[in-house]
DNA sequence: CTAGGGTTAG
């Protein structure tokens, strides 16, 4: 018996190009997969979709079209009783344009089992859509491949293998293979190029156009985009500006990424005059030809510009807003920082890692814990790209906010780790006030092979400072030159006079001082003058303090340290000069100011302050605490109290101290055992001191003060800095 | 005579 098909004629296929075949016509100008899945259905109707032809460009549409559904391509590629190299090699492409590397990658091998040999255009579009991760994984193995199956001297397959070397950072490998390779074309050398740009050696990627250069090899608009990104990051203007002439020579037609590489190199330099004129000549201008100028003027310090731009931008995305986000950052506008980024959610523009480092960055300076936890909430909740910068933040906030356990637990988290998150756990745990953590991180970081830089030293420096570890100081000094080649700073110098000053030895300080490469400046003398007001001695505070006014005439942080150093001898007479003398020279005290955050919003007082809306219950609070605390031994210390006033009147005046009112608003506005978290911009006083610790006792408080230069942290009636400060 | 590589802003 003969079966149906054998006697059956050959199926009809109609002509398969689109000039004769309505379905491929329509393929063709297809626009979405609802329109394909019509076709398709269409196709099953009339006999058609058995027809290879059609088959393969139906897949094609899915693994190619913007709006393709791999998933549906897979369904069909599936149903396929024949299948050619031409169809895996396209659901190849598709899973790399979604990047969807590990579907590639099991595509790949499916596509070996089933004995189907790649081709040129195999390894191209499967590793085009690699990450870093999967080209670590399977790059080496793959590489293999390219040999086994001949394909060595192929450019299209040879590029794709450098490429993804530079992708998993194995520049070395990447290199190897152009160096030996004898199939080199332009695409060859861009390739190698964008490599060294992606791990950041922008000498060498100007270093290789200058071989290509040599070499004679003409160079693309590809290749120009490149380099002159790699001039932008070195601010190197003389080889941006050869290769503007250049590539004019080369009549190459300047287009849209070209064009915004141009501004983002002129606008790097500092050049915005050039910037805006090819910014105004732009046939068509995108988000990053705006976003360019805008980092152009925040690079110069021109906020207020950068921000015209920005206003005026027709779109604005994620690095627009962050971008200037970061030009306020950067000049220490924090306010604004915070106000753009809830501009920036109303917007509803999604902020990445990088936002939220800016924002932590501003965080961290203001002590806005509240916030900082909801961007760490927030990092969690929508999966931002956890990266070590955006750790490292996190963990500078959280100590510069005191919260010494949430720093050391996001510590524990960091899936890396690298010299930044070392010295942001030493230098956090030194203002902390924790000189033995800080200094076993540091035996860590050496023993985990990581060079400290200078920053690094200065936290060391400043935990044995804080902790009166003078010896180690000394020693860590000293080892910082001969041991890491760090010549000291002028901050290092102004750790080492902090250290030793406050630790009674001023003679030392003052010859440390004598001793310096470079000029004192006042925050060397002014650490030399506070150590002076802590051991009483009236001679060196006056010549320190007049070693300040000298550089800062009007300085009035010194008059007042002078006040409370003759306040401390009992020199009234001496004072009172002091306090005319101010007056004659208008010179005024700065005001202390504490800011105390309170479910999520900052409340600001100064000294004596009556503006606040709640002032009177503050008021009356600080009252009642005066009663609870004199019952716990408190009574006023008014010896740094210089005013020339009665002793009642200090006493007055003590009471009214800016923390004192933080403290009690913190009190009457917060639940029991709520810590207490306040940031002052000047140093405790001892008054303030004293009163904070009997508050951590008596209403089981913690209390937490941020002043000029390290945090308090009041627990059970002592403070963590042990009355050394 | 179906398909292919590289690039820009924080």
């Amino acid at each position: 018996m003969l079966s149906i098909s054998s006697l059956s004629p050959p199926i009809f296929l109609p002509p398969t190009n689109t000039q004769q075949n309505p379905t491929l016509a329509l393929l063709e100008t297809c626009k979405s997969m609802d329109q394909l899945k019509q076709i398709h259905s269409q196709t099953i109707k009339t006999a058609q979709a058995i027809n290879p032809i059609i088959q393969n460009s139906i897949i094609a549409f899915c693994c190619t079209h913007q709006t393709g559904d791999m998933l549906y391509a897979r369904k069909l590629f599936d149903t396929i009783p024949q299948l050619n190299p031409f169809i895996w090699n396209t659901m190849l492409k598709g899973y790399s344009r979604i990047y969807c590397p590990k579907n590639g990658v099991l595509m790949y091998v499916e596509m070996l089992e089933r004995d189907f040999k790649p081709d040129h255009y195999t390894f191209p579009f499967l590793m085009k859509g690699f990450t870093r991760d999967v080209a670590l994984e399977c790059g080496r193995e793959l590489h293999g491949h390219v040999v086994k199956f001949g394909f060595d001297s192929n450019v299209f397959v040879q590029n794709a293998l450098i490429h993804m070397y530079c992708l998993s950072g194995r520049i070395d490998m990447a290199h190897e293979i152009f160096d030996v390779n004898y199939a080199r074309d332009v695409v060859t050398w861009n390739v190698m190029i964008c490599g060294y740009n992606r791990v950041k050696k922008y000498d060498e990627t100007i270093k290789l156009f200058g071989e290509m250069e040599k070499k004679g090899v003409l160079p693309s608009s590809v290749t120009f985009v490149s380099v002159l990104s790699a001039c932008s990051k070195l601010k190197n203007l003389e080889t941006g500006m050869r290769l503007h002439n250049y590539f004019k020579e080369c009549k190459i037609e300047p287009n849209l990424i070209l064009e915004n590489a141009m501004i983002d190199m002129y606008a790097s330099c500092g050049e915005m005059d050039v910037a805006l004129g090819i910014l105004k000549k732009m046939k068509k201008r995108d988000v990053i030809s705006w976003t360019a100028v805008v980092t152009g003027f925040v690079n110069i310090g021109q906020v207020d510009l950068a921000r015209k731009y920005f206003d005026n931008m027709p779109e604005r995305d994620n690095v627009s807003w962050t971008a200037m986000i970061d030009g306020y950052l950067r000049l220490n506008r924090f306010k604004e920082v915070l106000a753009l980024f809830r501009e920036m959610q109303k917007a509803k523009i999604k902020p990445d890692g990088f936002t939220m480092v800016s924002i932590l960055t501003a965080c961290a300076h203001l002590g806005a814990l509240e916030l900082g936890e909801w961007i760490n909430t927030y990092i969690e909740k929508n999966k931002v790209k956890n990266d070590v910068f955006v750790g490292n933040a996190l963990i500078d906030m959280y100590f510069k906010c005191g919260n010494v356990e949430k720093a050391q637990r996001t510590y524990e988290q960091m899936p890396r780790m690298d010299k930044f998150t070392w010295t942001a756990m030493i230098v956090g745990f030194a203002i902390n006030g924790l000189g033995e953590e800080a200094l076993d991180m540091f035996s860590q970081m050496l023993n985990a092979s990581v060079k400290p830089d200078e920053v690094t030293y200065t936290g060391v420096l400043c935990a044995c400072a804080h902790t009166g570890k003078v010896d180690e100081g000394r020693k860590f000094f000293a080892s910082m030159t001969t041991q890491h080649g760090i010549e000291p700073n002028v901050a290092h110098y102004g750790c080492m006079i902090d250290l030793l000053g406050r630790s009674g030895n001023l003679i030392e300080a003052h010859e440390f001082i004598k001793n310096m490469p470079m000029k004192p400046n006042s925050i060397i003398w002014g650490a030399l003058l506070g150590a002076c007001r802590v051991h009483k001695d009236k001679d060196m505070a006056e010549m320190a303090a007049k070693q300040i006014l000298e550089l800062e005439p009007n300085n009035g942080a010194v008059y007042v340290l002078l006040c409370n150093v003759y306040a401390a001898c009992n020199k009234w007479e001496n004072l009172r000069e002091v306090r005319k003398m101010m007056m004659d020279r208008g010179i005024k005290k700065i005001p202390g100011c504490s800011l105390i955050e309170m479910n999520g919003v900052v409340h600001e007082f100064v000294a004596g302050d009556q503006s606040h809306p709640r002032s009177r219950e503050v008021y009356s609070k600080l009252d009642e605490m005066r009663e609870d605390l004199e019952l716990a031994g408190y009574s006023p210390d008014t010896s740094e109290v210089f005013l020339d006033i009665g002793e009642e009147e200090k006493e007055s005046a003590l009471h009214q101290h800016s923390e004192k009112l933080a403290i009690a608003f913190g009190l009457i506005s917060s639940g029991p055992r709520a810590t207490l978290r306040i940031i002052k911009n000047l140093r405790m006083c001892v008054d303030c001191h004293r009163m904070a610790k009997l508050v951590s006792k008596v209403y089981d408080r913690e209390v937490v003060v941020r002043d000029k230069t390290r945090f308090h942290h009041f627990r059970y009636g002592s403070c963590s800095c042990k009355d050394y400060w």
